[in-house]
DNA sequence: TCCATTCGTTGATCTGAATCAAGGAATGCC
DNA sequence: GGCATTCCTTGATTCAGATCAACGAATGGA
């Protein structure tokens, strides 16, 4: 890789932090790669090869039953880390839902890499005790939620992870979004048929408490009901 | 503490592998302590104040919504680590489920401990790693999962975690044990009521599948049919 | 622009698990 | 041992969300 003090998620990625001449070495270990809408870069069950960091796109992290069902695990966003590192095989799949770009390495480079560099396993540390996080909060949702408690905290939850990028601004959320996910991926991530998803989302609209302009838009408009309805914690 | 060299879970804890004289060093900052059956050791959105090895017994993680649903979110056997390091609050509860010993430390003394020993925080990090995958799991569980595909999941599972510590013996795992749980705490990890547990276990019972001498313990009779049950990937 | 295909919505019906209800078995306290 | 309490099981009924079915709207390729 060229010059990784260029990169667009410099700052937000599990590279931030370290010293030049680190993030030089780390630089010359990877290469940027396109991958596009659709497109699977880890499969469920085959040997870890890779791991990377997103540069930009929405990545989905699934995991499936033999007979077909799915259950999408995670949502990966631009300077979030993907794979698994320190281990044989990779327990998901991993699926790009929108055209990304990617910061890809080998796995096993990346593994020696890190346990010789203790502040980058110390942001992966981080990094995966928040997801570990965010993991527990959604076995909740899947647990104990109701349909319409589940699209809400979903909402809140996009709304929040695609403002975050926009550093400053206006640190409220964003009110309007594009969703990366569609009505199906969207059942797959909070245990409903998407047919429940799409009755859920009208009830709401019919409400006004948000409005979705065309398929992959929502507009909360009422953000205070929103949060109600997601029943947090 | 007086002894690290000493600890029953000296091998398998998170202080496996450190130099003498940083085990010693770990060893002065933590202190023993007893808990009793039913009783909470970290509470849900309280500062995150301690971190803890488990000696032994069981614990549960849970998180509940304000109307008093609770999900548990993991369960932590000898060896585990309990805890929110790097974080000012503690996003879960900690309760014992039976009695317990652990090993505390203070989570801001641990915190800079494990910033100083790089070692420490890969043990952390491959723990946490693991713990994702598990959480992963459990959410193609609660996501997915039919009553009883999350009972024969669970029983599988008891018996493979209670079935770790006895490190050599015979490699197959237990086929019988004392659940750690009763039936609402069973449904509390599935996403399902005490009645619906209860019928499956019966059904399952009924069957020949299992065994239930008592209300706590657990007799796997046809493994492998178990295994069919529980739609693993 | 047209057509084909995919995607989303809405309605009707069904069903697995929740809820409501009752009784039985184990456990612990006096 | 007797009593109270907690825990578990089983049955009857309900209900939220799944499934089945049809149609309408957007998208993309020729």
């Amino acid at each position: 890789m060229k010059d990784c003090s260029q990169c667009v998620v410099r700052n937000r990625a599990i590279c931030a932090g370290l010293e030049p001449d680190e993030l030089d070495a780390l630089g010359q270990l990877g290469r940027k790669q396109r991958v596009t809408k659709g497109q699977t870069v880890v499969w469920e069950g085959d040997d870890s090869v890779v791991v990377a960091n997103v540069i930009e796109g929405v990545l989905k992290v699934s995991m499936s039953i033999s007979d077909g069902r799915e259950q999408i695990v995670g949502l990966v966003f631009a300077s979030d880390f993907i794979g698994r590192p320190f281990g044989q095989q990779s327990p998901y799949s991993v699926t790009a839902l929108t055209d990304a770009e990617l910061c890809i390495f080998s796995r096993s480079t990346f593994d020696s890499f890190a346990r010789q560099h203790p502040e980058l396993e110390h942001k992966l540390l981080r990094r995966t005790l928040n997801e570990l996080d965010r993991a527990h909060e959604w076995m909740l949702l899947l647990g104990k939620k109701t349909a319409t408690e589940r699209i809400a905290t979903l909402l809140l939850e996009m709304s929040a992870r695609l403002g975050e990028t926009g550093c400053s601004a206006d640190k409220s959320a964003l009110d309007a979004f594009q969703l990366p996910l569609d009505r199906q991926q969207i059942g797959d991530v909070l245990g409903l048929t998407i047919e429940t998803v799409s009755r859920q989302l009208s009830l709401l609209k019919a409400d006004g408490v948000i409005n979705l302009p065309d398929r992959r838009t929502v507009a909360i408009q009422n953000r205070a009901r929103l949060q109600d309805l997601s029943a947090a914690a």
